[in-house]
DNA sequence: ATCAGGCTTCCAGTCACTGGAAGGTCAAGC
DNA sequence: GCTTGACCTTCCAGTGACTGGAAGCCTGAT
């Protein structure tokens, strides 16, 4: 299968197709006219890579995964501690992003935005003003 | 004022501030000895890129907040709408973040997680079984 | 024969720094 | 005066995960 009917059926880019072949996470063949040439096996492998991306793995976690995926004899322990350690990272940075909406809303509420140049925001950035949180 | 008291007043570090610097953010002037001096002003600009960007605006929405800033005739809604449109896209991120959370925690929850390789996690990213959420 | 569209490689750019190398400057101590 | 160590300078390269674009080959249809 060519590069393009791959993309449509695993939803990546072309582009990102061929990074992934760069970087190592598949090894497709080539045809005689120098084309990539894709196996079920490839576009299953892709197919595994787009949904580990999609839930926010790192490229590096995404590699892990798929080792783990081909070996048979792994441990379902080695994949639920990749998988916690990403969503501990996911919820800490849910956490912080909670946070900075809470700063902004105050903030954001505080300026009565209008054309007046008195600005709540401003001064808060500025440091003239007691900080909100 | 010399980089690096400036640098622990602020809390950016050295090299992020010759970065702004480069970037055109600041224009601190150069003593004889081509070290940068920082006037009171400066540490001032830097202090409110430091808090800008610690509520996670972008450096180019920094560099029109600070234009806001130095612009006496500014209207305060010019600043509210940079901030407003800052705290939708933080928003948008966590609803994003907390699909992911669901997701993930779902997955983690299902796998036992023990010595055996049957693990539904991998099950999931490869498309082998239904699909959470 | 020609043309559109798909394929190839390679290079550069994204964002906001960060690390490191090579070298100039300064203040203190001997 | 000399050394030492902590500063400061510039410049180049790397980060993550692509993405855009240029230049050129290949394929299938008209």
């Amino acid at each position: 299968m060519n590069i393009g009917d791959v993309a449509d059926r695993t939803g990546l880019p072309s582009k990102t197709i061929r990074y992934y072949e760069d970087i190592g996470l598949i090894h497709p063949t080539r045809g005689e006219n120098g084309y990539r040439a894709f196996s079920p096996e490839d576009v299953h492998k892709l197919a595994f890579l787009s949904r580990s991306r999609s839930l926010g793995f790192s490229i590096e976690d995404c590699r892990a995964l798929l080792q783990l995926y081909e070996d048979r004899s792994r441990a379902s322990a080695d994949v639920r501690r990749v998988a916690e350690e990403h969503l501990e990272r996911i919820e800490q940075k849910i956490r912080e992003l909670e946070g900075l909406r809470s700063t902004l809303s105050h903030l954001v509420k505080q300026c009565h935005g209008d054309g007046r140049p008195n600005c709540p925001i401003l001064d808060d950035l500025a440091g003239t003003s007691a900080r909100q949180q």
